[in-house]
DNA sequence: CAGAGACGATACCCGTCCGGTATCGCCGCC
DNA sequence: GGCGGCGATACCGGACGGGTATCGTCTCTG
């Protein structure tokens, strides 16, 4: 199976519309409709269930377009690495982490990865949630901060970095920053402070109360308007009061930040910044 | 990047020499040589360091070979599942494990599993130590029961079935059966009782004064004969007894079985398995 | 020191296959 | 019943993959 195939076939199968699969792909449909049906008589399957009105995927089709992507992407991956380890004086290793959520444990972790003897420059990707698996799974990062359980490590090596609670981030002068702690229930149910809402992967946003965010920025101005409340671990809480309040929630499920990477990179430059990373 | 492509690379990378690629692949050696040109010319990055005399890889070339290994891995790991996807009536769900290694709960597993409504059928690959990784990695299987810390689960999603004690398995009679307990101190230093060798996943066998074994049986018959000793897993001590008794060791790492999957494969049948496994 | 041998690169040729255009067959819908 | 949308088929040209023959270079040897 060729990787031009497991594209063709992936934008068909996301599709279901051989037309925009072709145009999408930058080809005339014909020889589209003609690689698929290939491919499908190299494996000895039906991927595609075809009417004249609706093209849906096989059974088999599904799992070829789950498990195709996941190729594609190491296949993606292979290549960006390889590219980056060429380039001398590039940064042999690229992390990505949350936009403002590590905290000062990231500027902790890269001077004292920088001040070891065998150091390489190390570039930092700053993305939005949910994003650093892509990154780290496609090859555009080697290495990312991921803040568990909000994030999934399946399918990385891990070490733990930090577990911490939660806090609740509140308008200054809000009744409840008087109390010393808080429970998820007093916070979750605030009437005209709803949880803001976090765009999908896709970029849309789930139905709900509360307003749509995009990064912290947004967030801690909402809060401090009045019109949000949030949930966050303590370390991502904002140090100088901007006009907000932050107050220990003892029931907040714990937040254990840890370094990841994929399994089978272990370059020395990596096992460096994770022994680094081990050792704060 | 095709596939095509990485196969050969891989192929030369392994060989470092382009006669014996070729040869290995099937195929002329110009053509091979071109090849690798024209993926080298399309990367911007060079792989391999050509002289008459030897090829050697470039810091760039092992990525790659890193990276490309995984990578077809994915792709054939998609080829597979995918044929295996359509073939009606055909085992949907592979599970490996080590050879005579899980004890009886294997069995109750696949009890558990085939009781509940939705059970569809299960096939068992036994296969040598270290192996497992492999098939689940390129499709060959989609589940399988692994033993933590020989085993390593990195890169797939886990839950853990079961944690147990090691035991020292030595030949009746021998004078140390008579004591309630050992220490590894114990087991290890048996003048006339060496550990065996059990071979790396090339085939090879590391050096050392133990007799080489490839499989459990054998291992049994030579502790039977008083030739060696060997610290396993007190569910993979054999019950009746064959002319060799089973001591708990007390400071052995204790040894967790977990069952592991791909973390993107996420399919029905999959999880009403592992659900099975986790109840038991 | 010259010649043989090993090895990767180059030159050149042929067949296959990829991609394009034109068109067909089928089906739902005004 | 004709029109339009959609995937399949037919056919063609060009690019590219793979083969054989040969070259350039380096090393080892008689």
């Amino acid at each position: 199976m060729e990787t031009r195939e497991l594209r063709y076939f992936i934008a068909v199968a996301e599709e279901l519309h051989f037309g925009r699969a072709a145009e999408r792909l930058g080809m005339a449909q014909p020889p589209l409709s003609r690689a698929i049906q290939q491919l499908e008589r190299r494996l000895g399957v039906t991927l595609l269930e075809r009417t004249s009105r609706a093209v849906t995927l096989t059974e088999a089709g599904a799992v070829l377009l789950r498990e195709g992507r996941a190729a594609l992407d190491a296949v993606d991956a292979a290549d960006r690495r390889t590219r980056r380890a060429a380039v001398a004086g590039a940064p042999a290793l690229v992390l990505v982490t949350k936009a403002g959520a590590t905290g000062e444990l990231l500027p902790k972790l890269l001077d004292a990865y920088a001040a070891e003897p065998e150091a390489v420059a190390v570039d930092v990707i700053l993305c939005g949630p949910g994003e650093q698996e892509r990154l780290l799974r496609d090859g555009r990062a080697d290495v990312a901060l991921l803040h568990l359980p909000f994030d999934s490590a399946t399918g990385f090596d891990t070490e733990d970095l930090r577990t911490e609670g939660q806090v609740a981030v509140l308008p200054a002068g809000h009744p409840l920053t008087a109390r010393p702690h808080l429970r998820m229930s007093d916070v979750t149910t605030l009437p005209g402070l709803p949880m803001p809402r976090w765009p999908r992967l896709d970029g849309t946003y789930p139905d709900g109360p509360g307003p749509q965010v995009r990064d912290q920025t947004q967030l801690l101005q909402l809060i401090a308007l009045g019109r949000a409340a949030a949930i966050m671990p303590e370390s991502a809480r904002p140090h100088r009061g901007e006009d907000v309040a932050a107050v220990p929630v003892l029931d907040a499920p714990p937040v254990t930040t840890v370094i990841a990477w994929p399994p089978h990179s272990r370059s020395r430059a990596l096992a460096g910044l994770v022994r680094a990373a081990t050792r704060l």
